[in-house]
DNA sequence: GATGAATGAGGCTTCATTCAT
DNA sequence: CATGAATGAAGCCTCATTCAT
């Protein structure tokens, strides 16, 4: 009979479970997920190994609370881009904002996305946790263009794409920097099609 | 140190390391690079787990030949969709042909394509390698709409998007498959902007 | 890199790295370096593999250990058999002390000498530590020969060579046993040579 | 059915066992014998694996006839230094010139000596091969010191005692090589003591 | 509850030896 | 005869997980 999972409900307690996933955040996004070992995840929340198993039921069951704090860190953000908006509200200004909102909190979490997809593409739980994770974010997209006024034919795929080129954008700018490509003209670029997308 | 790296000359011996390099591949994509050990491999492959270390230093070597197979493999489709182009000669009627080969070049390899990506994640030799592909795929498709009469302002910029909006497409298509989106439209509308990229 | 080195406080635990030197000593001396591998330190010590691991980093660091305990032991006993002098204080009566006692304290640990050296030969960080125990040994019979009043051109080539002609002869005695060689006249020849060595 | 070892006859073969050998010795100097691998032997030696097998029965029968060429190699020269002698026939010089003789001989074969020496700790057929080594050599010098005139009451004991001396101070001026020892007083202490010895 | 020592299966890799060509 | 590709047992080491204290 292993000893169950607790769910932890005094104050102390969730310090330490945010402990043991802020380390196993930050362990992952640096060396990935089967470089990382529990025991360093441990040391690293200044926990024991067994505290670590007492809250998580194995170290699979770390990485999916990591991918829920992750999620929320990469969610609000991009949703409040939108709600944070200053003027002048004119579209290239609000999407220069979101750009620039989504690099700031990407800047952070990068590599901790990198790490998800990595998983998602090896691990099926993983990969429904990250789907299901997608669609959210989408549907939330869609809520918040709908409110700003945009009437889309096709409201779901437009948001798709919206997504995709602002992700590959952030994504290629932060990470891969190719050296034959002019950033700044990758990002005009990229706004222009997303405008000449929500125009139509 | 001591043991050489064998440079097979002989048919057999080629055949035995694509055996091995086919066997990798079906593995890493099956189950991901770290869940896929040696000795899987070599039975796989129908070897000892000896002679996969006569033709590869160690496991990451089996990677990076899983690699270069599967660039080649992913490289050609990609351009030859262009050059094996069939009249009516019109934008949409090309991108709607390249699109249906890459769909059935990456059926093959989709997985593969996704491990690789995770590994690059993680490993900075595979992620050098890997940047160095894209940069390659990224001047050959310039290349391409070049010789085709396109005569873009940014050149680079533009095929990046393009590229990223293919793979995307592609990508969702074949694996993720969100419910709430209709592919076909979707598809409809990345060709749509593809062809408003062409034309600035 | 991963998982730390232990270093025992408890008694429990050090129990179990003594446990695991002194298996290793045994095992090193019965069949050298090479031929021992770790699973067997670990099962004639009464542990698991992995608590081995946890407190050496890897088999070369067990062999260091065992060298540590194996100069402890052959230490001692060597300067303190002058220590332990009992009269009559005469040169040859002294000499045949130590004899006795360094015949003694190498009786346990001859097999373990001969693999400190055997190791010493083709491993570097061996033989440096080897050679600096040498010369602690010589500085230390240097001091107490001295402190026995004897006044010496060359203290420390005369002592290294007592040193050498008192290990050939126990080490001879010991373990090479020649047949052609009568070991009473080997000794008192020996001895004979140090007295003629030390009223220079 | 283990293919018999062949016994070369014709000169072709045995030119390839001499190289075989050779590489070996070589090997085993550089790297120690459980360092080295057949395969780098025969590769060293210019010939296939399988030949080495069809002379060898096995790695450690390589070990023995390199063993047997050391042998004559280190044998020879320490006798010959006797017959090579040039006047004035003094003791002292007599043994400066063996000394000498025995240094260069060593400079070469000091590391295959230490590697003899190790093996021999650990084999037990090395073990007694060497032995047999010794003891012929000690003979060898008995009959050499009995031609040049020396009567010694107890010649083997002595030769034992001269060889140990003479062992210990090249071994010490090649390899070891303490700092705190200045070592032509150590070679003229050793001479002065092997002049005592063969004067009794 | 908390700790971290302990376990041991399993992963990667080497290499002495054989044998088909 | 000669080759060197092939074998696979065995060695070193890691680490997720458990459990005695």
């Amino acid at each position: 009979m292993s000893s169950e999972i607790r769910i932890p409900k005094q104050k102390r307690s969730i310090d330490k479970m945010n402990k043991i996933v802020d380390a196993g955040f930050i362990l992952f996004c640096e060396k990935g997920y089967f470089k990382t070992n529990t025991a360093e995840i441990a040391k690293k929340a200044g926990v024991s190994i067994g505290i670590v198993y007492s809250y998580f039921k194995d170290k699979k069951d770390i990485f999916f609370q990591v991918l829920d704090t992750y999620a929320k860190q990469i969610n609000n953000p991009l949703i409040n881009a939108f709600k944070d908006l200053k003027p002048p509200y004119e579209l290239e200004n609000i999407l220069n904002q979101v750009f620039d909102s989504v690099i700031e909190s990407h800047t952070m979490t990068l590599k901790a996305h990198e790490e998800m997809i990595a998983m998602s593409y090896t691990d099926h739980d993983v990969r429904e946790y990250f789907m299901k994770f997608e669609e959210d974010i989408c549907h939330q997209y869609v809520a918040v263009l709908a409110s700003l006024g945009f009437q889309l034919n096709n409201p779901y795929e437009t948001v798709q794409i919206i997504i995709d080129l602002l992700e590959n954008y952030v994504h290629d700018y932060l990470y891969h920097h190719h050296e034959c490509v002019d950033y700044q003209a990758y990002r005009e670029k990229t706004i222009n099609v997303i405008i000449y997308l929500l125009k139509q």
